[in-house]
DNA sequence: TCTGATTAATTGAGACTTCAAGTATCGGAG
DNA sequence: CTCCGATACTTGAAGTCTCAATTAATCAGA
């Protein structure tokens, strides 16, 4: 018979399957849960999905620079400015000078903007909630977890994609906390 | 000192307060994930995601009606027209009428679209398994599976958001499969 | 056959997002 | 002090996506 001369490559290719597989099925739960919310969101609070994650970055840490909010949101600044424009419009919140820097800018929420956001919030929650209700409280820390060693490794490039060839030693890397 | 009154509801809101946390990191994960898809296939291959997804439906299935594509890919028909419309000005794919239903049309690879798509493809699922590196072999399956549970309460909406008081039974119903 | 409900695809308006370019400010090296 | 590279924000163009309305075709039933 034919020793398995293939069979490290195959492997390979398996490998390489399932992780994409994975990141397919991980794509999906996101764009499931995204997009209830989303529309959750529309119909009873005619409210979008950017908007209510910038103000609750904003309730969290009542006060924070721009560019601090585009780190938060993973956007880029130009999405923040063309955001806060809107939201400041509309009396959610207000710019505001910040000391020893006139280069930048705080957003802050306003009172009215702050009660209008918590009754959201709290709803917001139960859906959440409510949306992972089919794990256990285990499942979902173990899920926690296993997503905790992904985000992690993904902080550390590993290899640049430049070149396909055998990265040789994509061992996952200790690398340090980040926060959410 | 005092009976745990309030032991109940605590727990509760912890339970919530989880599930929330939980949601944020599968976000995160997804996001990390596909921005650097997005950068990689612009910075080698010039080619947005929407692009590259729709071509790999159309890639495994050759020939799928527009329909199809829109539930696939989990976006709405006008999207992908507008995509398709790209696609096909720039010779990826072609628009034939189906038998038997002249409201429906599919899309289909030309062969030198067909081409050109493999050689991103491979590369792309590299870059996939290079980001889920970081995860053994065991440990991606263990999260296959907690977000196949996942996927399957989904599909089954259990209780209307209309009203966060109690659910009372928000348990797992079992849902038949579905297709990533 | 005609009528009405459903489905397939398209269109246009509006929101979001990124990128690249531009302006203003900060901070340090000479 | 001046210059120069970073940093903070803004702006505008282009791509993506959704929603709602429209057109066309199918299908079921009276």
């Amino acid at each position: 018979m034919q020793p398995p001369a293939v069979d490290h490559e195959t492997r390979l290719e398996d490998d390489d399957h399932f992780a994409l597989k994975l990141w397919l099925r991980i794509l999906t739960c996101s764009n499931l849960i995204e997009s209830r919310i989303r529309n959750n969101l529309r119909r009873d609070f005619d409210c979008t999905l950017p908007r209510f994650d910038l103000l609750a970055q904003l309730e969290r840490a009542d006060g924070l620079k721009m560019s601090e909010l585009s780190q938060r949101l993973m956007v880029t600044g130009g999405n923040v400015t063309g955001l806060a424009d809107q939201l400041q419009d509309e009396g959610w919140l207000l710019r505001e000078p910040v000391e020893n820097d006139r280069r930048a800018t705080r957003l802050r929420l306003t009172g009215a903007g702050r009660d209008r956001f918590t009754g959201m919030a709290q709803t917001h929650e139960t859906w959440i909630a409510s949306m992972l209700g089919a794990l256990s409280r285990d499942e979902q820390q173990q899920l926690h977890a296993l997503l905790g060693k992904l985000k992690t490794g993904l902080h550390a490039p590993a290899a640049a994609p430049d070149a396909p060839d055998a990265p040789d030693a994509p061992d996952a890397p200790d690398a340090p906390d980040a926060p959410d």
